[in-house]
DNA sequence: GTCTATAGAACGATAGAC
DNA sequence: GTCTATCGTTCTATAGAC
């Protein structure tokens, strides 16, 4: 791999910054510093600092969507009409699981996820792309068939409920002040809490229209 | 007032343009053009860009902190254990109100406290105060009540559940794209999604620990 | 209280040597 | 593939005239 460390390097710096500091807040000077590249190097590698974002955003969601999806196939697989609780766990379980890239992993890139879905920059509505919609439609599909009494927007509005959680859970905890008899919590934990949370939420009766 | 309508137009376009673009995506030059006043007006009337987000941030949050204090207050002037459902709609229900300044409103508000949540720029560390820590102290006791079996950790990821699911409601509706069956969404009706899904969520069975 | 003018710093991008 | 050097832009903040 002559071809080319640098690359992953800045890979690596760059999805540490944008989660810490967010895209318009990181500069491409601080990302060559922290990678030990030249300042050049993001345009040779990746053009821009957009396609860069790009490239990040890429590498993080892609294991997720993975996940997601063989996760919703083997449930499928066993039957078609899953318990509500499993197909929430499939969906938002592997928000929750550690990436492969990164050092500290967890509550960094959870707040990457949210850089992704909520940055204001023009540039951030490229940085998804066409899979992902189509396992959120896949998913849409299968809760639609075990919540047959939900209308479709207001389905929409729960699986959006879904990621909310997930995906906002530690920038929140991050950002806000707990009350003092709250100690900081544990990652594995969290997990469990939301898939409860969002299974019972999930399981709500429809609302008359 | 001949002192200043300046200073309303500038919290004005202000509020407007950083729920749209960010903290960071917003520049005085841009604020200070869509108010009509001059470049130097935002340093004579707050000091510097970040005093001036301070400002809108206090004058959009301070309404729905003062609603949910007396929602909380008029429900235990009632009972001093009232039902799970009220207590959601006391503490998410004045998130989803209009606000009274800015012009179309809702959706814009929401995208505006996202911001003031979770931007990452490090002068957001104060823009909320001691106000809003207080309220959420009463609401983590009054749910601590009537929620006996959870641990003062999951009900504090609860609640952080509660303003995830509708901080960040109209903020993803921009964002993802729907599946094609699902038509544009009512706010009002948004609103009752919120409280159904919420209630079902909070009242679910703790995790045996 | 409003304006012009500008200081001073940071940024993204790239041309061209090696 | 890496580096230096720099261009052109944009930003916040402020001094000083009116």
């Amino acid at each position: 791999m002559a071809t080319s460390d640098t690359r992953t390097q800045l890979l690596d710096a760059a999805e540490h910054l944008f989660a810490e500091n967010g895209y318009r807040g990181t500069s491409i000077r601080a990302i060559t510093r922290l990678a030990g590249a030249n300042l050049a190097a993001v345009g040779y590698h990746f053009g821009s600092k957009a396609e860069l974002m790009a490239a990040v955003a890429r590498r993080v969601i892609e294991p997720i969507n993975a996940a997601q999806c063989a996760g919703l196939d083997a449930l499928l697989a066993r039957t078609p009409d899953p318990p509500v609780g499993e197909l929430v766990e499939a969906f938002a379980g592997p928000l929750f699981d550690e990436m492969p890239a990164g050092d500290a992993g967890g509550a960094r890139t959870s707040r990457l996820i949210v850089t992704i879905l909520s940055d204001p920059a023009e540039e951030a509505r490229s940085w998804t792309g066409a899979e992902e919609d189509s396992v959120r439609e896949r998913y849409f599909a299968a809760f639609a068939r075990v919540l047959p009494g939900l209308s479709p927007e207001e389905l929409w509005f729960r699986m959006r409920g879904i990621l909310a959680v997930t995906a906002v859970d530690r920038l929140q905890a991050y950002q806000l002040p707990s009350p003092g008899c709250v100690s900081s919590v544990a990652g594995e934990a969290s997990r469990r809490w939301a898939i409860t949370f969002l299974t019972a939420a999930m399981s709500a009766p429809p609302i008359r229209t």
